[in-house]
DNA sequence: CTAGGTGCAAACGATTTGCATGCTA
DNA sequence: TAGCATGCAAATCGTTTGCACCTAG
């Protein structure tokens, strides 16, 4: 019942699905964030600067649009931030981790938590959402900015 | 080490710290929060046209800049969605109340669950971050979505 | 072939800011 | 009074969209 994070085969397999096709610049999108790893925020910015790093070029405008089909798609996992939203890797090792963030300074920290993921998983059983990930996100004031 | 959220007497004092003043404006709004009570979200223009149809003129410029004001005091709390940020009361009685999300449609639910709080409260304590508050956005797809 | 995808530039829309004026403490 | 707060309008800036062209399947 719970759709789940999937491996880069799966995953192709997912960008076929409903007549999608796997362009190249998907591939480097996707390949960005797996040659990253879980626990790395990026911003649709980050992704564009990225990925010309790397000589790739692909267009702010699919980048977005990229970014939202993962997320709806599961393997990417949404975080709005007061300066836009940020993007990372949903797979199962990472699922967990969740966010403190300083209302003053934006200073972000993670942490993981069993109990969080439990919550999650409880809510989404008792109104029938198939569940595709869970971030807690705690607010506070760091100790600089008090 | 906690900062808490006032009562209305505590709260008006808050607006009197550091050269802060209370103005007639800043009134309506605390007061709207308070006469619809937790649970609620609203967002920078809900909470304008609520004071319009109290014929209560204030600057939608104004509002964002106390509404920011209040999340940072810990009266308020700020829910991040891809349309605009909402806000609501962060009283006792609702700091515990989380949100499910569908990531098709947006439809929304809101849960309780005590573990998540303590979760926040130990996050916190580990950083030295002074609490304001946290909440849990658990993304699927709801039924009707699927 | 042909629907879905891309790039570009323009459009959007929520939020922020500069500045002259108002009003609390 | 002094200085924070307000209102207005203009500026920001992340994100979305229209459209002509491209390309995966």
């Amino acid at each position: 019942m719970s759709m789940h994070p999937e491996t880069g085969g799966s995953l192709q397999q997912g960008l076929h699905q409903d007549g999608r096709r796997l362009t190249p610049q998907r591939r480097r999108i996707l390949e960005l964030f797996e040659s990253l790893g879980g626990g790395r925020h990026l911003s649709a910015e980050d992704v564009h600067h990225q990925l010309l790093d790397r000589e790739l070029r692909v267009s702010l405008a699919t980048i977005y649009r990229t970014l939202r089909l993962l997320v709806e798609m599961g393997f990417l996992q949404e975080l709005q931030t007061s300066n836009g939203s940020q993007f990372e890797l949903a797979d199962a090792e990472h699922i967990r981790h969740h966010h403190l963030v300083c209302v003053r300074c934006g200073r972000t920290e993670e942490f993981e938590s069993e109990e969080v993921l439990n919550a999650g998983l409880q809510a989404s059983n008792k109104f029938g959402f198939d569940l595709i990930g869970s971030s807690l996100t705690v607010r506070g004031i760091c100790p600089q900015c008090r």
